[in-house]
DNA sequence: AGCCGTAGCCATACACCGTATGGCTACCGT
DNA sequence: ACGGTAGCCATACGGTGTATGGCTACGGCT
């Protein structure tokens, strides 16, 4: 075991996912090339293979590292509206902290092919919470997954209204939940819905 | 303006984009390079560069082509719900007939810059008369849209359930539907839906 | 008829990419 | 003292997009 030559300390797969990650993050996944990755190490581009299989290895492994940075909020006394729309934005926080892997992970069949780590064990319940049958919980949980996916992806890629001011993002990802949280009311549990409910709260005049 | 010289006629665009769309759907956008391309044209690379731009122009062109063959379905008459629906289902035709570009396009904030087509002249009416107040009506025409092209991507990519039969993405596409319109219907006019409505016809069982 | 502008094509070259191959150095355990 | 090996690096190969400049052959002009 050596030390480093040019380097003091020897390289390690930490130190080369935080910059491989840094680097994506500043100019995107394209942006990221080896040899640009090692002259950011100050190390010569072959000596990244003897800590990383291949460039997609390293990919799979910086995007496995953002997902685990996913801060799932536990609420557990709290209504299910309320535990669905915390869950949406620890979602959403996440997606805005790396948007180019973000957008990358979620256009890239071979990665997350499981369902992405604790998400699922505190989505479903959420779901379940709202009424929707089991036969249905799979297939609902995975349309409003892909929902707010699709939201993220639209917003981070400046497709949606011609108005890309933070304050619009917000008011637009809240009419989303919303959307979603009187779909589920609608559709599982007609009687919970007393004209307004928590669908409702604190949502400005948006004129757009 | 010489006969082309190893080829009978001269090169023209709606060749070369024909055949780029044609690698882009077999391999993937990162399998269209200008070499294989000129190769599939029995051309030299270069002489590309005489009808297009550049290999982002290109993309951008192809790109466009396959927005304009989004067929928008005419039902003049039909209630909204119908109407909606089959928007979505003309939407995720065009969809599933390129799915690596429609991907593409959907990543990609440079592209789609203005809203596509005719789609939006379609798609805003419905939503009046889904009774959207005017001062929601593009926000929720954005949050949709959006839904709709977070969930056509999941499925190309296979984020989604372990089941992937063309009849589980069917169901699961209907589902999203449901979702959107007791969404709709529940926000905007709640008394519009008597127990059950348009969204409920013809849902299958699924065990799932 | 003579000529030239130019449309279309092509050969070459450059910088960049991912990575296979093999050799160097400096430490470790024995 | 010495072999094994962990870490590093130089070189090379085949791929990419495209800048540059030269070739051919036609259309329109005088």
């Amino acid at each position: 075991m050596a030390a480093g030559a040019r380097r003091g300390s020897p390289l390690t797969p930490e130190e080369i996912y935080a910059t491989a990650l840094r680097l994506v993050n500043e100019g995107g996944v394209e942006a990221l090339s080896m040899r640009k990755l090692a002259a950011a190490l100050d190390v010569n581009p072959m000596s990244l293979y003897h800590h990383v299989e291949s460039k997609t290895a390293l990919i799979d492994q910086i995007c496995l590292t953002m997902a685990e940075r996913l801060e799932i909020p536990v609420m557990d006394g709290a209504p299910w509206q309320e535990r669905l729309r915390a869950l949406g934005h620890a979602y959403r926080r996440l997606a805005t902290t790396y948007p180019a892997l973000w957008s990358y992970v979620h256009t890239h069949p071979e990665l997350v092919a499981a369902r992405e780590g604790g998400l699922w064990d505190v989505f479903l319940p959420i779901l379940r919470a709202a009424g929707v049958p089991e036969d249905e919980l799979l297939r609902t949980a995975d349309v409003l997954h892909a929902f707010v996916t699709g939201l993220l992806i639209n917003q981070q890629n400046g497709h949606i209204g011609s108005d890309r001011s933070p304050e619009a993002m917000d008011r637009m990802f809240e009419t989303a939940i919303d959307l979603i949280l009187d779909g589920l009311t609608a559709r599982h549990s007609p009687a919970g819905r007393a004209g307004g409910g928590a669908a409702d709260e604190a949502r400005p005049a948006a004129p757009r």
